[in-house]
DNA sequence: ATAACATATCAAATATATTTGATACGAGGT
DNA sequence: ACCTCGTATCAAATATATTTGATATGTTAT
């Protein structure tokens, strides 16, 4: 029973981590496999598999099975969707409290 | 020695919780004073200044002192500059990886 | 100067997130 | 079927974030 502040929050999620943040830049630079983020990366294989989740969670990167790779990319939709929030998050809501008043 | 990863990060942090989510909608109604926060949230005194410091940290809310109160609002610039840092992070960085190349 | 109030800070308790190593699972090759 | 490889999942250890109650700080009114 996952409030829609909860659902929210886990979107951004993916930028408030140090590790996630570096995972980003990389697949900034396109499609990669988990195999070479775990080069480039300070992290365990597993510590990897658990960012991937949380990033793939959030909308904002996409993951594609190939054999048994496993593929990660960032998600235009997800990107967008992020972006729009951020946006309706921090834009006043003056129709609510301040403008109710048949003048507008 | 903060690295630039955990800066951006604590820009995000203002969106990843939800009590801060329920603060910035009570802001996108205009700026308000902590005493009518308090009132809207269930959260203590001192639990809510614990989250307007993180959200004034973050640049998304700005904060203003008017005698004995403190009065929070959302900050237009800080919200801009989290939007362009969000885009700019899920923007492809063709350039560095794929394109270097004479032709472009 | 003292009292009352609004907010901030602190420290301890608690909850949540992250790391780490071990194991499980699925795909491909032999 | 068996082995190897890449990745996911699990559980325990650790680190970080949040909550809570007590106290400190700064402002206004008396």
């Amino acid at each position: 029973m996952a409030t829609v502040y909860e659902e929210q929050a886990k979107i951004f999620k993916a930028f408030c981590d140090e590790k996630r943040l570096r995972i980003l830049e990389l697949l900034r630079g396109g499609e990669k496999c988990a195999c070479v983020l775990l080069e480039q990366l300070d992290l365990g294989q597993s510590g990897l598999s658990y960012h991937m989740k949380i990033l793939v969670e959030s909308g904002i990167v996409e993951s594609r099975q190939e054999g048994k790779w496993t593929h990660y990319k960032i998600s235009e939709k997800g990107s967008a969707c992020a972006a729009d929030l951020l946006k309706q998050l921090t834009t006043p809501n003056t129709v609510l409290e301040e403008d109710i008043c048949c003048n507008n």
